[in-house]
DNA sequence: CCGGTTATGTACGCTGGCGTACCGACCGTT
DNA sequence: AACGGTCGGTACGCCAGCGTACATAACCGG
């Protein structure tokens, strides 16, 4: 648990490796997942926006490494390079693209496309095809049932796409994954592209 | 339709009086819409940003006012006025959290919630208890049927929460339907509220 | 007043995912 | 070797919302 919502910022993080979820707390349902952030971004970007507290809870997923960086020092940083402060605004930006993709993405995209794509934005952000995940904390993130997941993880082992194994997953055939999951994978993955261009 | 997804950015928007959808656009389904914009906030934060291209669709839903300022004298206003410049990534970073939530609420509210939700978020944007708007566009915007509409917007009328007929809307009790609405509405109205404070 | 168009109401069968519950498999410990 | 704990598989009834289709009602121009 890196953020708690409601309280104060000290230090922004970039994962080097593993992965974090930004989680929406909901206090008539189960929380929710509204994002995640790997290699490719920082956790605290509200600090660069100049709003000192988290409304959203931040918890490392994956268990990593991650470069963590007092709130002032990046603050000082954007005032004193231009190119980090535009290069950290654009991730920003690609940000709410990300949010804007998932929130369509939840109202229309079936559990077996979410599935395969959590699982393969996973993949990008360990850098590795296995990782280890029990079907519970999944079934966290996707926002469904743990029999649910069950169902369908099954499936996609069935079709030989992945491996399973008390709380390690494997993804075996990324292609066939990549044809099961919804377009919301590429989506996010060009645009996260377009920051680091 | 003021941006269409891919192209520059070449005027950002104050609405004035109406309401302005963020859309995304879904090549395997139909239209999300990922937020609104109304008179607390912008249209076209990307530039402030730095990212000159839209990725999102941009429909002015309900008519009004708004101004509308050349994307690079509101860039120019920035580097002059700081304190502009605070209060744009202020929105910036709230607008992210309102996305979130909204990617939250897809994933686990009712429809009949996510409608209340919607028409409160709507008459606060056009500050009339009274609007123009038809079932078809709500179930767009929603991202549901038609039929389902017609079936809410039944139960919210016959629980005297609404008055309907031919594309005008009326809120009758806006109490009563932020009983019906989820906790959603609070929230973005809470965290707007901080951004002008 | 008529006919076309737009907006709303309603029906019916279907299905994805839910809530709940139970069971078996595996794992580290004592 | 027995045991409690974690993890995964499966079942069953249920319901919100879907796809589709058709019917009514209000409005609008001629």
């Amino acid at each position: 648990m890196l953020y708690t919502a409601g309280r104060d910022i000290t230090h922004v993080y970039f994962p080097v490796s593993g992965m974090i979820s930004l989680v929406v707390k909901m206090t008539d349902a189960d929380d929710v997942e509204a994002t995640t952030i790997g290699n490719e971004g920082l956790l605290g970007i509200a600090v660069i926006l100049g709003v000192a507290s988290t409304t959203m809870e931040a918890l490392c997923q994956i268990a990593g490494r991650a470069l963590r960086v007092p709130a002032r020092a990046i603050l000082e940083e954007t005032r004193r390079t231009p190119r980090v402060n535009r290069l950290l605004l654009r991730y920003a930006e690609a940000m709410m693209v990300q949010l804007a993709q998932h929130a369509a993405c939840n109202r229309t995209h079936s559990i077996e496309q979410r599935c395969a794509r959590w699982l393969l934005m996973t993949r990008d952000r360990v850098a590795s095809d296995e990782f280890p995940l029990t079907q519970q904390f999944l079934a966290q993130m996707l926002g469904v049932r743990r029999a649910t997941v069950t169902t369908v993880a099954g499936a996609l082992q069935k079709a030989g796409l992945i491996g399973y194994s008390r709380g390690r997953i494997r993804i075996v055939d990324e292609r066939g994954l990549e044809g099961v999951a919804c377009e919301c994978y590429d989506v996010v993955r060009r645009v996260m592209k377009t920051v680091t261009a």
